[in-house]
DNA sequence: ATTTTTTGCACAATCGATTGCACAAAATTT
DNA sequence: AAATTTTGTGCAATCGATTGTGCAAAAAAT
């Protein structure tokens, strides 16, 4: 007995005195090989315990049936979600899922985009770090034609794959429903405008108010970068502490929105008689808070799925040519926190 | 202009006129080749854009550099917490992160396992799956002498590598507290028993209850499964539909901990006035909610960081025999749910 | 000026699976 | 019965990096 052996192709072909490319072909059952050796070949095989070697396979085909992942942070609702649908859909077709975090920095991102090409994934699917603004890190999958599908936070300029939501008209919905509880003074914690979705909520915010013949005041555009409850919590300061402070207020992630929320409550600010807020996300949190946080929906499970669909379909086909955008649904959800009439 | 192509060692070595195991080893800056060649061959490499392709190295040396991990879930505070550890540990030591999620269930863990083994993982990482009740599928890591390592929940059997925090001191601990505060009829949500997580809290929990001589009474003890939101609610419904009800609950996770607050406002049971309520984690919402959530925090990111860095240590020493066990640190964090003196 | 040691590099096998091509045996056609 | 086609396998190269062994040239020792 030595168990630290592994069975490979040769061992098995050696034992049936056949060749290891016809013990190859056999396990695929390709056409050309007999009936009888195929179940000759898989019954040893299996008695056996081989196990396909998925390097050594990797490095013939230069394929290495894995996806690669760049993300912000794990440890976000919103993130984990998007990474729990990857990796799901991805497992299903075999699959695996390769991680990696740029914690926002542009720097990080490009090392792990390196790292991730070095490792020849089949794939790769990426959500934007807050201070990306160039996207060459990205051009060898492109040279390579391997299949880059962003998600969520986009590149504007690229043309590329993508699964998004339609920002603009979440914020705009969001916008419009303060407006239509009555807001007159709404107010916008606004992220990196770098960045597709904060600029567009924004765009949406500004659209919506003028829509209803409601000014767009700069006192009540405060600009954030982290949109980190600290953050939040500092902006939401400093809006409240204006001469004349916000009836509304909508946030462009949840967590703001709670720091507001609490900000507002910790002042005698009664949300949402006085200040109306909405988020975005949905995050588990926002049905927990006092009052309930109306928010948009998120589908980040779905766009998770998505992404590694749309991945693998052009991984699978070596579809080239067509930049696909995906767009998925977003609701607007109304809890308390912005509910002023009735 | 050929785009497509890969730089090799074999195009490095004919251009420069030497051989690949030259290039190979200048590359390494090996002792046996002098300092101009690697000079030489380094200022190459950089020009022509060369990747060292890590699937070749990983078939030579049966050698992946990437880190398999199994949890339940990722989409949990707690998980994507700890996943965050591991990989930024992880990437630091130029270690991928292969990641994959069992969702609780045996089935997924032990395919899960199979399908990381195959992919020539240099480690495992593991979080139980609720289910999992035996550990064969874990077998043929230890036969290869692939290290694995435990966190959180670990199994209680099979000696192995571990990372966890002591359930029982801080089961008790919260308990004590618990009755500290004045509680006389002590409940506690009861997670699976095959998780040492749980078990060893529920332990604690009867522990303290009998060094202050109070006793263990079965209604108040009531148990769970998934420990979702869900299930708190029912589980708390319960408790308090009781014709006597409990006046302190100690929660083995924030999420029911979160149910209970809940349901006890809806009933107009004040906490902690009338339930003094503590949970388990730490996670973000704890603090959130009103009133906010005693707990007991758990160091998650550092919880992943020091299970890869014990993987790294065990793969890279080939340190075989020592099964080591780390226990981190968890602390008591009374905030007001719990707080009935001054 | 020899002999011995050191230095620097090349050769070739290896990791395990894949695949184009060749080729013998069997089946089919004339 | 001979010629042709089909069927089933084997051979050998390939993917790219690594490493033990061997050998020539340069340096050091005699």
């Amino acid at each position: 007995m030595k168990p630290n052996k592994e069975v490979t192709i040769h061992d098995l072909a050696a034992e049936l005195n056949v060749a290891p490319s016809t013990v190859s072909r056999a396990l695929k059952e390709h056409p050309s090989i007999s009936k009888e050796t195929i179940q000759l070949v898989k019954k040893l095989a299996q008695e056996k315990g081989y196990r396909p070697n998925q390097i050594a396979a990797s490095l013939r085909n230069s394929k290495t049936n894995t996806i690669g992942v760049i993300i912000s942070l794990i440890n976000r609702p919103f993130v984990s979600s998007l990474i729990s649908g990857i990796e799901d859909t991805a497992r299903e077709e075999g699959y695996n899922v390769l991680i990696s975090q740029s914690h926002d920095s542009y720097d990080h991102e490009v090392a792990n985009a390196k790292a991730l090409y070095n490792s020849r994934v089949s794939g790769l699917i990426v959500s934007l770090a807050t201070e990306t603004l160039q996207y060459d890190h990205f051009q060898e999958f492109f040279r390579s034609n391997i299949p880059v599908v962003f998600v969520d936070r986009v590149p504007e300029v690229v043309p590329s794959h993508r699964v998004i939501i339609d920002n603009f008209a979440a914020g705009f919905m969001a916008t419009e429903h303060l407006i239509q509880q009555g807001c007159q003074r709404i107010a916008h914690f606004v992220g990196s405008q770098h960045r597709n979705v904060y600029k567009e909520r924004f765009r949406g915010y500004r659209e919506a108010l003028q829509k209803y013949n409601l000014p767009i005041l700069d006192e009540l555009i405060v600009t954030g970068n982290s949109l980190s409850l600290e953050e939040g919590t500092k902006l939401a300061n400093q809006l409240l502490s204006l001469p004349n402070p916000p009836d509304g207020l909508f946030c462009p992630n949840d967590t703001t929105a709670i720091s507001a929320i609490q900000c507002a409550k910790n002042r005698g600010i009664k949300v949402p008689e006085q200040l109306a807020i909405i988020g975005f996300n949905n995050d588990p949190i926002s049905s927990i808070i006092d009052p309930p946080l109306s928010t948009i929906t998120h589908p980040a499970v779905e766009m998770g799925k998505i992404a590694a669909q749309q991945l693998l379909k052009h991984s699978k086909h070596k579809e080239k040519i067509s930049h696909e955008t995906v767009i998925l649904k977003t609701e607007l959800l109304v809890r308390e926190s912005s509910l002023k009439t009735i």
